[in-house]
DNA sequence: CAGTGAGCGAGCTTCCGCTTGACTT
């Protein structure tokens, strides 16, 4: 008797055959196998949305282990992850292999043999009702997204895009940027008093005037106040002491991780997911491929109560029983959204800690590990308790207060600190021991000038907690989106934020004008709502996407008709065709922008954009430009290229290296200090410096 | 991971979500 199990990722397929016996067999999917056509609809509308499934291209080698395996088996039975998407995928694999087993379906939520073995003792049928609610998300998608590009071909320019997803993503960022521009700065003050008291100074901030919150629009009644308190006497009117307890923060998901990667490690979102998929097939250590991390696309922040106990094991005997709460901690995840195929984020052991497994990891690796295992360590600790001490000083019918405090326990910060606690310490500085009734004499009044700001722009990391808030896009799609946003050219990233482009505003208002409902962030929500009735089987897939699709083929048809073709004017540059005499204009091409003579198709000459640097080239004199490399990748070179062949991948600096010649180049390490390096690879300065930072990682291997 | 670098481009595009490699675009 032969058991074939099918699981979507290798990494598990291998995990699970270790588990289980000789009798079974388990390979992976890698995903979905077949799926709508790339280049038609693939949706028979007139008929109840039809959908025309094919196998998915490039998938060939895969399906035909799946096939030849299902050949040889005596039964088969599909255990791609319990949710949705999970569920279509095994019924696809069934139709594909035409499955005769209606009892076919293993479900589990954790990787351990306990629940592996009795899922395999109770295969279920597959459920159609989230079959067909995938079905229902993957065809509206498809709707949306296939009659709305074609139209943005039409009456914009070719190559647009628009969904149900990235449209409501860049809209996000239009209307914040349109928020920021309509922001009116407000101006208002802070007022300190500097009392003297024998222990120190003690600073405290004005809070009200007259029993009203303090409220000083402008240097003339800052001015008009500080006459009134000038010579008044201050007053402790009270010191009180509180204790303040904080809890840690739950395991990661995969959008909180992309988050504090960003924040933390400054690593973009599909750097953190590239590190983190590494980590999870496993890094050699000792010989053995050891997967270090639970699987990375997640939208919960269970753990399993091994890993649990694992974790509470760990932190009493290396931190003693205080540092352990008397409960292990469970997290539930409030939200409707969550589908919790899987885990949180964690190290699949606890004993794997980041310094003994630092000398086989990469450096994005280790600190990417680091902040998984300590995230997921300090979940299962105890709380921080704080000591908050509040001083208030009245004078003059004004209330003024300082305030800060002082760790009494650590607890889990003792593990991962969330960057809230320097701020507390800094705090604490200002409160000096005073006491109740004492008066205090006033050294001096400060003022301070600032203004309202307005909201930042969206980052990579920020966007994605917003999508995630509004439960648009899943764990395995967040980075994919800032991608497809940033190669329609409606975004640009820069430093870490990302701002609107005129075409980005062009479409978004398009869509608002004539897809409002679509581009509305609570379609999403709306949508959910709708599938989770058809899982429920409550409603029926067919009726909900006539439902959605009939007021939509009208909203088109009047889109069709009523949308005028814009006509995008390209930006003029400063230069001149050197062919024809022409102005050379800005244009959008597959790779970015580019210089193309305006007078199109009669001359055809076009290059590059070349930035200047206001850097000379050493060698010939020449000026250093900036250029992108094929990959989209920033460098330096010298104008005179080819004649001159001067290349560096940093701002080169007028100065040339002691030691080979080389024009030297300039680079802000993470710490902000400039650092000057020698662009020549060979140069002698490059080897000492790799001997320094290479080999003690190396020998530390032993 | 570490090495990586100057083209092309202006007609056949596009959705979202599941999963890894491929070096085709």
């Amino acid at each position: 008797m032969k058991t074939l199990i099918i699981v979507e990722s290798p990494t598990k397929a291998k995990t699970i055959e270790n588990m289980l016996g000789m009798e079974y067999v388990v390979r992976p999917c890698i995903g979905h196998v077949r799926d709508l056509p790339k280049s038609t609809m693939g949706v028979d509308i007139e008929h109840d949305f039809a959908p025309h499934y094919i196998t998915i291209r490039g998938k060939g080698e895969v399906i035909k282990v799946l096939k030849d395996e299902a050949k040889k088996a005596d039964q088969i039975l599909l255990a791609s992850d319990p949710d949705r998407e999970g569920e279509a995928i095994a019924w696809h694999l069934q139709q594909y292999l035409r499955m005769d087993n209606e009892q076919c379906r293993i479900r589990f939520n954790e990787i351990t043999k306990a629940a592996i073995k009795k899922a395999v003792e109770n295969p279920q049928p597959i459920d159609m009702h989230k079959v067909e609610a995938q079905q229902a998300r993957r065809i509206l998608d498809r709707l949306v997204g296939y009659q709305i590009s074609p139209l943005l071909w039409k009456k914009v320019k070719k190559g647009l895009s628009a969904g149900r997803v990235q449209s409501v993503a860049v809209r996000l960022i239009c209307d914040r940027e349109k928020e920021i521009n309509d922001f009116d700065p407000e101006e208002y003050w802070i007022v300190y008093a500097i009392l003297q008291s024998d222990k120190g100074n003690l600073v405290v901030k004005l809070v009200k005037i007259d029993n009203k919150k303090a409220d000083l629009p402008n240097e003339e009644a800052v001015n008009q106040l500080k006459q009134r308190l000038l010579n008044q006497s201050y007053q402790v009117s009270s010191v009180s002491k509180k204790d303040r307890v904080r809890h840690p923060l739950p395991p990661f998901t995969t959008s909180v991780m992309q988050q504090e990667a960003s924040r933390r490690l400054a690593m973009r979102a599909k750097k953190t997911m590239q590190t983190a998929q590494q980590l999870y097939e496993g890094i050699q250590v000792d010989g053995v491929v050891t997967g270090l991390i639970s699987y990375m696309r997640t939208d919960s922040t269970r753990v399993s109560e091994e890993a649990q106990q694992q974790a509470r094991d760990y932190v009493r005997d290396r931190y003693g029983a205080m540092f352990l709460p008397a409960k292990p901690r469970v997290y539930s995840s409030k939200k409707g959204a969550v589908q919790d195929a899987h885990e949180a984020i964690r190290p699949t052991s606890v004993q794997r800690t980041p310094q003994a497994l630092k000398p086989y990891l990469s450096v994005p690796q280790y600190k990417l590990y680091k902040l998984i295992w300590e995230r997921f360590v300090a979940s299962q600790m105890a709380d921080a308790i704080y000591e908050v001490t509040t001083i208030e000083v009245t004078a003059g019918g004004c209330l003024f207060r300082a305030s800060g405090s002082n760790v009494k326990f650590p607890g889990y910060t003792q593990v991962y600190n969330d960057g809230k606690i320097e701020q507390d310490q800094e705090d604490l500085s200002k409160v000096v021991p005073v006491h109740e009734g004492d008066i205090l004499p006033l050294l001096s009044l400060d003022d301070s000038q600032h203004f309202t700001q307005p909201p930042p722009r969206f980052s990579e990391a920020s966007l994605i907690k917003t999508l995630e808030e509004l439960g648009i896009g899943r764990p395995s799609t967040y980075a994919p989106i800032i991608d497809t946003i940033l190669s329609r050219f409606y975004v640009v990233r820069e430093e870490k934020l990302l701002y609107p482009t005129e075409l980005g505003f062009l479409v978004v208002d398009l869509m608002k004008e004539y897809f409002p409902d679509i581009i509305n962030v609570e379609f999403t929500a709306s949508m959910e709502n709708n599938l989770d009735k058809i899982e429920e089987g409550e409603a029926d897939w067919v009726q909900v996407l006539r439902e959605f699709y009939e007021p939509f083929a009208v909203t088109l048809a009047h889109a069709e008709q009523e949308m005028e073709k814009v006509v995008i004017e390209p930006e003029v540059s400063d230069q001149v065709c050197e062919k024809c005499g022409k102005p050379m204009v800005y244009r959008m091409g597959r790779y970015g922008r580019f210089l193309a003579c305006s007078g199109f198709p009669d001359c055809r000459n076009t290059k590059a954009i070349i930035v200047p640097t206001n850097v000379k080239c050493l060698a010939c004199g020449g000026d250093i430009v900036e250029r992108k490399s094929r990959s989209g990748r920033i460098f330096y070179g010298c104008v005179n290229y080819p004649a001159c062949r001067y290349v560096a991948w940093d701002l080169p600096i007028e100065e040339k290296c002691p030691l080979c010649g080389t024009q030297l180049t300039s680079k802000t390490a993470k710490n902000g200090e400039k650092v000057i390096i020698c662009p020549n690879m060979d140069c002698p300065s490059r080897a000492s410096q790799k001997s320094k930072t290479k080999k003690p990682a190396k020998t530390k291997n032993k």
